[in-house]
DNA sequence: GACTTATATCTCAGTAGTAAGATTGTTCCT
DNA sequence: AGGAACAATCTTACTACTGAGATATAAGTC
Protein backbone atom coordinates (compact mmCIF):
# COMPACT_ATOMS: atom_id res chain seq x y z
CA UNK A 1 0.00 0.00 0.00
CA UNK A 2 1.24 3.85 -0.71
CA UNK A 3 1.89 5.51 2.30
CA UNK A 4 0.02 8.37 1.65
CA UNK A 5 -3.79 7.69 2.20
CA UNK A 6 -6.38 10.67 1.56
CA UNK A 7 -7.62 10.67 4.81
CA UNK A 8 -7.02 13.17 6.80
CA UNK A 9 -5.53 16.23 5.23
CA UNK A 10 -5.06 18.50 8.90
CA UNK A 11 -1.79 19.79 7.65
CA UNK A 12 -3.02 22.18 5.51
CA UNK A 13 -6.13 23.60 5.07
CA UNK A 14 -7.23 23.71 1.30
CA UNK A 15 -6.86 26.58 -0.02
CA UNK A 16 -7.44 24.95 -3.93
CA UNK A 17 -9.00 26.47 -6.68
CA UNK A 18 -8.96 29.94 -6.25
CA UNK A 19 -6.62 30.58 -9.47
CA UNK A 20 -8.83 27.61 -11.16
CA UNK A 21 -12.13 29.36 -11.27
CA UNK A 22 -10.18 32.54 -12.79
CA UNK A 23 -8.35 30.98 -15.62
CA UNK A 24 -10.07 28.08 -15.91
CA UNK A 25 -12.43 27.71 -19.45
CA UNK A 26 -14.78 25.00 -19.00
CA UNK A 27 -14.85 21.70 -21.46
CA UNK A 28 -16.78 21.99 -24.52
CA UNK A 29 -20.17 20.25 -25.14
CA UNK A 30 -19.13 17.06 -23.14
CA UNK A 31 -22.71 16.22 -22.23
CA UNK A 32 -23.60 14.26 -24.60
CA UNK A 33 -22.04 11.18 -23.55
CA UNK A 34 -22.12 12.44 -20.22
CA UNK A 35 -23.87 9.12 -18.07
CA UNK A 36 -21.98 6.63 -20.33
CA UNK A 37 -18.74 8.37 -18.93
CA UNK A 38 -20.14 8.75 -15.48
CA UNK A 39 -21.21 4.19 -15.80
CA UNK A 40 -17.26 3.54 -16.71
CA UNK A 41 -16.04 5.83 -13.91
CA UNK A 42 -17.89 4.53 -11.34
CA UNK A 43 -17.47 1.18 -12.94
CA UNK A 44 -13.46 1.67 -12.94
CA UNK A 45 -13.73 2.68 -8.92
CA UNK A 46 -15.53 0.06 -7.99
CA UNK A 47 -13.50 -2.43 -9.32
CA UNK A 48 -10.16 -0.77 -8.27
CA UNK A 49 -12.14 -0.75 -4.78
CA UNK A 50 -12.60 -4.49 -4.53
CA UNK A 51 -9.35 -5.17 -6.08
CA UNK A 52 -7.84 -3.38 -3.51
CA UNK A 53 -9.09 -5.86 -0.86
CA UNK A 54 -8.18 -9.26 -2.68
CA UNK A 55 -4.74 -7.77 -3.63
CA UNK A 56 -4.29 -7.49 0.39
CA UNK A 57 -5.71 -10.09 1.21
CA UNK A 58 -3.18 -12.60 -1.03
CA UNK A 59 -0.11 -10.12 0.04
CA UNK A 60 -0.63 -11.70 3.41
CA UNK A 61 0.52 -14.82 2.45
CA UNK A 62 3.31 -13.68 0.03
CA UNK A 63 1.24 -13.83 -3.39
CA UNK A 64 0.03 -11.29 -6.14
CA UNK A 65 -3.11 -11.26 -8.03
CA UNK A 66 -1.77 -12.84 -11.01
CA UNK A 67 0.02 -15.70 -8.97
CA UNK A 68 -3.19 -16.40 -6.89
CA UNK A 69 -5.15 -16.11 -10.16
CA UNK A 70 -2.83 -18.93 -11.66
CA UNK A 71 -3.20 -21.26 -8.34
CA UNK A 72 -6.51 -20.88 -8.10
CA UNK A 73 -7.60 -21.93 -11.48
CA UNK A 74 -5.14 -25.20 -11.04
CA UNK A 75 -6.80 -25.56 -7.87
CA UNK A 76 -10.16 -25.58 -9.70
CA UNK A 77 -9.87 -27.17 -13.18
CA UNK A 78 -6.72 -29.47 -12.74
CA UNK A 79 -3.38 -29.27 -14.88
CA UNK A 80 -3.41 -26.93 -17.71
CA UNK A 81 -1.70 -25.74 -20.58
CA UNK A 82 0.10 -22.59 -20.13
CA UNK A 83 -1.50 -21.20 -22.53
CA UNK A 84 -4.84 -22.22 -21.44
CA UNK A 85 -3.92 -20.26 -18.42
CA UNK A 86 -2.39 -17.50 -20.25
CA UNK A 87 -5.99 -17.12 -21.79
CA UNK A 88 -8.18 -17.28 -18.56
CA UNK A 89 -5.76 -14.89 -16.47
CA UNK A 90 -5.26 -12.17 -19.35
CA UNK A 91 -1.45 -11.96 -19.12
CA UNK A 92 1.03 -12.09 -22.26
CA UNK A 93 2.97 -14.99 -23.12
CA UNK A 94 6.08 -13.78 -21.55
CA UNK A 95 4.39 -13.49 -18.62
CA UNK A 96 3.18 -16.56 -18.05
CA UNK A 97 6.22 -17.94 -18.33
CA UNK A 98 7.37 -15.47 -15.85
CA UNK A 99 4.33 -16.41 -13.46
CA UNK A 100 4.85 -19.84 -13.46
CA UNK A 101 9.03 -19.18 -13.17
CA UNK A 102 8.17 -17.86 -9.73
CA UNK A 103 5.45 -20.17 -8.64
CA UNK A 104 7.84 -23.16 -9.34
CA UNK A 105 10.49 -21.84 -7.42
CA UNK A 106 8.05 -21.41 -4.47
CA UNK A 107 7.60 -24.66 -5.09
CA UNK A 108 3.91 -24.61 -5.63
CA UNK A 109 3.27 -25.44 -9.26
CA UNK A 110 5.01 -27.45 -11.48
CA UNK A 111 5.34 -28.22 -15.00
CA UNK A 112 4.69 -31.13 -16.81
CA UNK A 113 5.45 -32.37 -20.29
CA UNK A 114 2.32 -32.66 -22.15
CA UNK A 115 2.41 -36.12 -24.31
CA UNK A 116 0.59 -35.36 -27.45
CA UNK A 117 2.12 -32.37 -27.88
CA UNK A 118 5.77 -31.58 -27.22
CA UNK A 119 5.78 -28.02 -27.79
CA UNK A 120 3.53 -27.61 -24.93
CA UNK A 121 3.43 -28.15 -21.24
CA UNK A 122 1.23 -28.32 -18.49
CA UNK A 123 1.54 -26.64 -15.56
CA UNK A 124 0.60 -28.28 -12.13
CA UNK A 125 -0.38 -27.63 -8.51
CA UNK A 126 2.09 -29.51 -6.16
CA UNK A 127 0.86 -30.91 -2.82
CA UNK A 128 2.58 -27.91 -1.40
CA UNK A 129 0.16 -25.59 -3.68
CA UNK A 130 -2.94 -27.30 -3.51
CA UNK A 131 -2.48 -27.58 0.45
CA UNK A 132 -1.58 -23.97 0.31
CA UNK A 133 -4.89 -23.20 -1.64
CA UNK A 134 -7.12 -25.19 0.44
CA UNK A 135 -5.70 -23.35 3.48
CA UNK A 136 -6.04 -19.56 1.94
CA UNK A 137 -8.99 -20.18 -0.55
CA UNK A 138 -11.79 -19.82 1.50
CA UNK A 139 -10.46 -16.74 3.11
CA UNK A 140 -9.88 -15.06 0.00
CA UNK A 141 -13.41 -15.78 -0.96
CA UNK A 142 -14.70 -14.25 2.41
CA UNK A 143 -12.65 -11.13 1.74
CA UNK A 144 -14.62 -10.90 -1.36
CA UNK A 145 -17.98 -11.38 -0.55
CA UNK A 146 -17.33 -8.58 2.67
CA UNK A 147 -16.04 -6.36 -0.41
CA UNK A 148 -19.17 -6.93 -2.38
CA UNK A 149 -21.35 -6.81 1.37
CA UNK A 150 -22.34 -2.74 -0.54
CA UNK A 151 -25.51 -4.60 -2.08
CA UNK A 152 -28.25 -6.92 -0.86
CA UNK A 153 -28.58 -10.31 -2.41
CA UNK A 154 -31.14 -8.81 -5.34
CA UNK A 155 -29.10 -6.21 -6.46
CA UNK A 156 -26.10 -8.68 -6.38
CA UNK A 157 -28.02 -10.88 -8.72
CA UNK A 158 -28.71 -7.78 -11.05
CA UNK A 159 -25.56 -6.42 -11.19
CA UNK A 160 -23.95 -9.99 -12.18
CA UNK A 161 -26.42 -10.34 -15.07
CA UNK A 162 -25.77 -6.40 -16.24
CA UNK A 163 -22.24 -7.10 -16.40
CA UNK A 164 -22.26 -10.12 -17.38
CA UNK A 165 -23.92 -8.40 -20.94
CA UNK A 166 -21.85 -5.66 -20.69
CA UNK A 167 -18.45 -7.32 -20.81
CA UNK A 168 -19.46 -10.11 -23.29
CA UNK A 169 -20.56 -7.51 -25.63
CA UNK A 170 -17.75 -5.74 -25.22
CA UNK A 171 -15.33 -8.19 -25.45
CA UNK A 172 -16.91 -9.00 -28.80
CA UNK A 173 -16.73 -5.33 -29.95
CA UNK A 174 -13.00 -5.47 -29.16
CA UNK A 175 -12.52 -8.23 -30.95
CA UNK A 176 -14.08 -6.81 -34.30
CA UNK A 177 -11.95 -3.60 -33.92
CA UNK A 178 -8.68 -5.54 -34.29
CA UNK A 179 -9.81 -6.67 -37.45
CA UNK B 1 4.11 -6.19 -2.89
CA UNK B 2 7.04 -8.84 -2.36
CA UNK B 3 7.37 -8.30 1.21
CA UNK B 4 4.24 -10.00 3.34
CA UNK B 5 2.82 -7.75 5.22
CA UNK B 6 2.84 -8.34 9.07
CA UNK B 7 -0.74 -7.85 9.68
CA UNK B 8 -2.25 -10.48 12.19
CA UNK B 9 -4.90 -13.01 10.98
CA UNK B 10 -7.69 -10.90 12.19
CA UNK B 11 -10.38 -13.92 13.85
CA UNK B 12 -12.20 -14.74 10.92
CA UNK B 13 -16.29 -15.57 12.06
CA UNK B 14 -15.59 -19.47 12.03
CA UNK B 15 -16.46 -20.78 8.74
CA UNK B 16 -14.63 -24.00 9.98
CA UNK B 17 -16.52 -27.15 8.64
CA UNK B 18 -13.39 -28.75 7.47
CA UNK B 19 -15.56 -31.86 8.38
CA UNK B 20 -14.72 -32.89 4.76
CA UNK B 21 -13.67 -36.98 4.52
CA UNK B 22 -9.42 -35.99 4.15
CA UNK B 23 -10.10 -37.43 0.29
CA UNK B 24 -10.62 -35.74 -2.85
CA UNK B 25 -8.42 -32.67 -3.96
CA UNK B 26 -11.12 -30.98 -6.00
CA UNK B 27 -12.65 -27.35 -4.77
CA UNK B 28 -13.53 -27.87 -1.06
CA UNK B 29 -16.80 -26.17 0.20
CA UNK B 30 -16.83 -23.27 -2.51
CA UNK B 31 -20.28 -23.03 -3.25
CA UNK B 32 -20.86 -20.82 -0.06
CA UNK B 33 -19.73 -17.53 -2.08
CA UNK B 34 -20.15 -18.52 -5.52
CA UNK B 35 -22.62 -15.91 -6.21
CA UNK B 36 -20.23 -13.41 -5.01
CA UNK B 37 -17.24 -14.79 -6.81
CA UNK B 38 -19.30 -14.76 -9.84
CA UNK B 39 -20.03 -10.99 -9.76
CA UNK B 40 -16.23 -10.50 -9.05
CA UNK B 41 -15.97 -12.34 -12.28
CA UNK B 42 -18.17 -10.57 -14.68
CA UNK B 43 -16.95 -7.58 -13.02
CA UNK B 44 -12.85 -7.90 -13.65
CA UNK B 45 -14.10 -9.11 -17.01
CA UNK B 46 -16.46 -6.27 -17.93
CA UNK B 47 -14.01 -3.19 -16.67
CA UNK B 48 -10.69 -5.22 -18.44
CA UNK B 49 -12.78 -5.80 -21.98
CA UNK B 50 -13.94 -1.82 -22.02
CA UNK B 51 -10.08 -0.62 -20.86
CA UNK B 52 -8.85 -2.76 -23.73
CA UNK B 53 -11.30 -0.39 -25.92
CA UNK B 54 -9.86 2.42 -24.21
CA UNK B 55 -6.62 1.88 -24.21
CA UNK B 56 -6.22 1.28 -28.12
CA UNK B 57 -8.00 4.34 -28.87
CA UNK B 58 -5.67 6.65 -26.35
CA UNK B 59 -2.64 4.62 -28.05
CA UNK B 60 -3.37 5.60 -31.06
CA UNK B 61 -2.63 9.00 -30.14
CA UNK B 62 0.32 7.92 -27.99
CA UNK B 63 -0.85 8.02 -24.31
CA UNK B 64 -0.77 5.43 -21.59
CA UNK B 65 -4.36 6.15 -19.88
CA UNK B 66 -2.49 7.46 -17.02
CA UNK B 67 -1.24 9.70 -19.33
CA UNK B 68 -4.81 10.53 -20.57
CA UNK B 69 -6.24 10.43 -17.51
CA UNK B 70 -4.16 13.37 -16.01
CA UNK B 71 -4.43 15.28 -19.48
CA UNK B 72 -8.38 14.78 -19.11
CA UNK B 73 -8.78 16.09 -15.56
CA UNK B 74 -6.85 18.66 -16.24
CA UNK B 75 -8.87 19.55 -19.34
CA UNK B 76 -11.77 19.54 -16.84
CA UNK B 77 -10.65 20.71 -13.93
CA UNK B 78 -8.30 22.98 -14.79
CA UNK B 79 -4.56 23.21 -13.05
CA UNK B 80 -4.49 20.75 -9.76
CA UNK B 81 -2.03 20.44 -7.40
CA UNK B 82 0.07 17.15 -8.03
CA UNK B 83 -1.25 15.14 -5.60
CA UNK B 84 -5.04 15.88 -6.02
CA UNK B 85 -4.07 14.48 -9.84
CA UNK B 86 -2.72 11.24 -7.95
CA UNK B 87 -5.45 11.17 -5.70
CA UNK B 88 -7.60 10.97 -8.61
CA UNK B 89 -6.27 9.13 -10.83
CA UNK B 90 -4.96 6.15 -7.94
CA UNK B 91 -1.22 5.93 -8.60
CA UNK B 92 2.03 6.41 -5.90
CA UNK B 93 3.82 9.59 -5.47
CA UNK B 94 6.17 8.17 -7.51
CA UNK B 95 4.31 7.50 -10.22
CA UNK B 96 2.97 10.89 -10.62
CA UNK B 97 5.93 12.48 -10.99
CA UNK B 98 6.96 9.94 -13.34
CA UNK B 99 4.20 10.80 -15.44
CA UNK B 100 3.72 14.38 -15.54
CA UNK B 101 7.90 14.08 -16.04
CA UNK B 102 6.80 12.33 -19.31
CA UNK B 103 3.81 14.49 -20.52
CA UNK B 104 6.45 17.44 -19.83
CA UNK B 105 8.34 16.21 -22.29
CA UNK B 106 5.95 15.93 -24.71
CA UNK B 107 4.66 19.79 -23.88
CA UNK B 108 1.25 18.85 -22.96
CA UNK B 109 1.78 19.83 -19.67
CA UNK B 110 3.28 21.88 -17.39
CA UNK B 111 4.26 22.68 -14.09
CA UNK B 112 3.47 25.47 -12.13
CA UNK B 113 4.89 26.54 -8.67
CA UNK B 114 1.60 27.17 -6.01
CA UNK B 115 1.75 30.53 -4.44
CA UNK B 116 0.30 29.34 -1.07
CA UNK B 117 2.21 25.82 -0.04
CA UNK B 118 5.76 26.15 -1.72
CA UNK B 119 6.09 22.32 -1.42
CA UNK B 120 3.29 21.87 -3.83
CA UNK B 121 3.02 22.15 -7.97
CA UNK B 122 0.51 22.90 -9.58
CA UNK B 123 0.51 20.79 -13.09
CA UNK B 124 -1.54 23.00 -15.59
CA UNK B 125 -2.16 21.82 -19.47
CA UNK B 126 0.02 24.00 -22.08
CA UNK B 127 -1.68 24.93 -24.86
CA UNK B 128 -0.85 22.09 -26.85
CA UNK B 129 -2.03 19.96 -24.26
CA UNK B 130 -6.08 21.71 -24.03
CA UNK B 131 -5.55 21.28 -27.96
CA UNK B 132 -5.29 17.76 -28.20
CA UNK B 133 -7.66 17.25 -25.73
CA UNK B 134 -9.84 19.08 -27.28
CA UNK B 135 -9.57 17.18 -30.51
CA UNK B 136 -9.41 13.88 -29.35
CA UNK B 137 -11.62 13.70 -26.35
CA UNK B 138 -14.92 13.26 -27.68
CA UNK B 139 -13.65 10.64 -29.87
CA UNK B 140 -12.65 8.86 -26.88
CA UNK B 141 -16.30 9.31 -25.27
CA UNK B 142 -17.54 8.15 -27.93
CA UNK B 143 -15.54 4.87 -28.18
CA UNK B 144 -16.87 4.37 -24.16
CA UNK B 145 -20.25 4.56 -25.54
CA UNK B 146 -19.79 2.39 -27.70
CA UNK B 147 -17.92 -0.20 -25.22
CA UNK B 148 -21.40 0.30 -23.43
CA UNK B 149 -23.29 -0.50 -25.94
CA UNK B 150 -24.18 -3.89 -24.37
CA UNK B 151 -26.74 -2.50 -21.83
CA UNK B 152 -29.86 -0.23 -22.81
CA UNK B 153 -30.24 3.39 -20.99
CA UNK B 154 -31.92 1.93 -18.49
CA UNK B 155 -29.49 -0.50 -17.47
CA UNK B 156 -26.77 1.58 -17.48
CA UNK B 157 -28.65 3.93 -15.00
CA UNK B 158 -29.56 0.88 -12.94
CA UNK B 159 -25.68 -0.32 -13.20
CA UNK B 160 -24.60 3.07 -12.40
CA UNK B 161 -26.45 3.22 -9.26
CA UNK B 162 -25.41 -0.35 -8.01
CA UNK B 163 -21.85 -0.05 -9.21
CA UNK B 164 -21.42 3.81 -7.27
CA UNK B 165 -23.12 1.41 -3.89
CA UNK B 166 -20.69 -0.89 -4.46
CA UNK B 167 -17.54 1.14 -4.81
CA UNK B 168 -18.37 3.55 -2.41
CA UNK B 169 -18.57 0.76 0.21
CA UNK B 170 -15.94 -1.21 -0.59
CA UNK B 171 -13.98 1.92 -0.42
CA UNK B 172 -14.70 2.61 2.99
CA UNK B 173 -14.01 -1.22 4.58
CA UNK B 174 -10.67 -0.74 2.38
CA UNK B 175 -9.68 2.26 4.91
CA UNK B 176 -11.15 0.88 7.53
CA UNK B 177 -8.67 -2.61 6.78
CA UNK B 178 -5.67 -0.34 6.99
CA UNK B 179 -6.28 0.61 10.44
C1' DG C 1 10.95 30.95 18.43
C1' DA C 2 12.15 25.99 18.87
C1' DC C 3 10.18 21.60 18.43
C1' DT C 4 7.22 18.20 16.67
C1' DT C 5 4.37 16.39 13.51
C1' DA C 6 2.26 16.38 9.03
C1' DT C 7 2.42 17.12 4.06
C1' DA C 8 4.00 17.69 -1.08
C1' DT C 9 6.92 16.32 -4.13
C1' DC C 10 10.91 13.99 -5.80
C1' DT C 11 14.63 10.27 -6.10
C1' DC C 12 15.95 5.80 -6.77
C1' DA C 13 16.13 0.97 -6.71
C1' DG C 14 13.48 -2.73 -7.65
C1' DT C 15 9.40 -5.41 -9.66
C1' DA C 16 5.85 -7.09 -12.54
C1' DG C 17 4.75 -7.04 -16.28
C1' DT C 18 4.65 -6.34 -22.04
C1' DA C 19 6.12 -6.97 -26.86
C1' DA C 20 8.73 -8.83 -30.38
C1' DG C 21 11.06 -12.33 -31.96
C1' DA C 22 13.57 -16.90 -31.42
C1' DT C 23 13.10 -21.76 -30.79
C1' DT C 24 11.04 -25.89 -31.14
C1' DG C 25 7.44 -28.69 -32.58
C1' DT C 26 3.02 -29.78 -35.22
C1' DT C 27 -0.24 -29.89 -39.10
C1' DC C 28 -1.61 -29.55 -43.61
C1' DC C 29 -0.94 -29.84 -48.38
C1' DT C 30 0.75 -31.74 -52.32
C1' DA D 1 8.36 -37.28 -47.80
C1' DG D 2 9.28 -32.18 -48.15
C1' DG D 3 7.97 -27.80 -47.15
C1' DA D 4 4.91 -23.97 -45.85
C1' DA D 5 2.24 -22.32 -42.42
C1' DC D 6 0.94 -22.33 -37.90
C1' DA D 7 1.33 -22.93 -32.74
C1' DA D 8 3.28 -23.15 -27.78
C1' DT D 9 6.63 -21.67 -25.04
C1' DC D 10 10.71 -19.20 -23.87
C1' DT D 11 14.20 -15.31 -24.26
C1' DT D 12 15.47 -10.74 -24.23
C1' DA D 13 15.05 -5.98 -23.91
C1' DC D 14 12.42 -2.73 -22.29
C1' DT D 15 8.69 0.10 -19.73
C1' DA D 16 5.46 1.65 -16.47
C1' DC D 17 4.94 1.49 -12.45
C1' DT D 18 5.47 0.85 -6.91
C1' DG D 19 7.36 1.75 -2.32
C1' DA D 20 10.61 3.46 0.79
C1' DG D 21 13.08 7.08 1.94
C1' DA D 22 14.88 12.00 1.20
C1' DT D 23 14.10 16.89 1.06
C1' DA D 24 11.79 20.94 1.80
C1' DT D 25 7.95 23.26 3.61
C1' DA D 26 3.98 24.04 6.60
C1' DA D 27 1.16 24.10 10.73
C1' DG D 28 0.32 23.26 15.77
C1' DT D 29 2.17 23.39 20.57
C1' DC D 30 4.65 24.73 24.14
Amino acid sequence: MSSETPSKRRGRPAVRAERSAATHTPPPLDERYAEELKLWVVLSRATAAIRRHTEADVARHGLSIAEFGILEVLYHKGPLLLGEIQRRILVSSGGITFLVDRLAEKALVAREACPSDRRARYAVLTPAGRALMKRIFPGHAEVIAGALAGLSRDERRIATKLLRDLGRRAAESAVLGTL
